[in-house]
DNA sequence: GCATAATACGAGCGATTACTCGTGTTTGTC
DNA sequence: GACAAACACGAGTAATCGCTCGTATTATGC
């Protein structure tokens, strides 16, 4: 015999498909306002418009919650990267990087939670494990995408590079979504401006190693 | 007569200020190893070896360990900084930020609560409060620095390279600090050579606005 | 030595919070 | 329409945490 399924998964109703996208939404608000600690499970079913007990019927706790978000931003993140991260050949520096800045600003002003659970550098340890995909997934897009432009460096420097890009968008994500409007495009372009200077410089010494 | 002193603030003894130490010790590691709402103050409390009650005759509350801890941080910054923040004439920009980012890491290596007073994005509003006098100090000598080391640069401009430098060595830091030795030392040296390319072409397009 | 203030203790209080559970309602299936 | 499964409710529970308070000990000034 098959070995019982201690959770026999549910089979979700359209309601219950859209009671899950009215919690995700609320949690990636709250999350976004307050940090994952501050939010409520009250609270994001009060946001929800649901009660507690509803909320729990979709989701096992508070951190399942937070991975379900992970997982959601990943997918619509592929999507996203799919178009902006890819290098045509021809194209300057430069140009790759604002796309690739562009649309990862546009995600975090779209997706309030996300910069939760992507910019900040001490959760508990299981709100980390619901935020690694979505920080290895990141990481592999841009490593490709630091690859192409500068095919010279090697694997080493290639890793360094990645976390350099990678943590300088993080560092200015928060200062980038609180802006005003004319301030984020100001702030925008001058992360755009300091990514290119250091991925040229990291281009002009790549071949003399 | 005059203004009864609510918290007529007793007369410290050589033991108290040692408990204070203490204290502020515990609390700095705790905040450095979990984050500040993770922690407890009855953690402190056991950590420096006294009871919660006995924490509680020196702080009134959480925030004002939090409080305390980055007065002191800012004091201690003041004196690293007067050395190695200050921009001697004829000194080589890339000089001037090796020695300004190698003490910032020294000092974040040293005290390691201080990453979460200052490189973390989304706190609760009272810590923020706490932590507001370390960011604005932090934010007036790198915006000395930077204007010394490009004279030519309007406030506007000023104010937005100041943002990115300081939001990036805030990005970089928890890598850095989590990393082996060996391979801090080439992140430090990475993030150097990210400033210093930045501040380079920040001052190359500096004169033809 | 004596009075006073500072320091020390730790059990426990009040508030908060993640989560449960008994019960009732809606939806899909035949 | 009948049955089961999914959905919904919200007061309640157990555990945690910041903080208090009554009491005991140690230091200081005279």
């Amino acid at each position: 015999m098959p070995v019982a399924a201690i959770n026999p998964a549910p089979k979700r109703q359209a309601r219950g498909e859209a009671r899950i996208d009215q919690i995700l939404l609320a949690a990636a608000k709250s999350f976004g306002e307050q940090g994952y600690e501050a939010t409520t499970t009250n609270g994001i079913a009060a946001r929800a418009g649901i009660s507690p007990g509803s909320l729990y019927q979709f989701f096992t706790n508070k951190d399942d919650i937070a991975h379900a978000l992970a997982t959601r931003y990943m997918e619509q993140l592929s999507d996203v990267q799919a178009e902006s991260f890819t290098v045509p050949e021809g194209v300057a520096l430069d140009q790759v990087v604002s796309s690739a800045v562009g649309s990862i600003v546009d995600f975090n002003l779209a997706h309030p939670g996300f910069k939760a659970l992507f910019a900040r550098p001490d959760m508990p340890e299981s709100m980390r494990a619901a935020a690694a995909p979505v920080n290895e997934r990141l990481q592999e897009r841009v490593r490709d995408m630091v690859a192409a432009l500068i095919p010279a460096l090697d694997d080493q420097r290639l890793d360094v590079t990645v976390v350099v890009v990678l943590h300088t968008v993080k560092g200015l994500l928060p200062p980038i979504v609180a802006a005003t409007e004319s301030m984020r495009s100001t702030l925008v372009g001058e992360l755009e401006h300091s990514l290119t200077a250091y991925l040229r410089s990291v281009a002009a010494t790549a071949g003399s190693a």
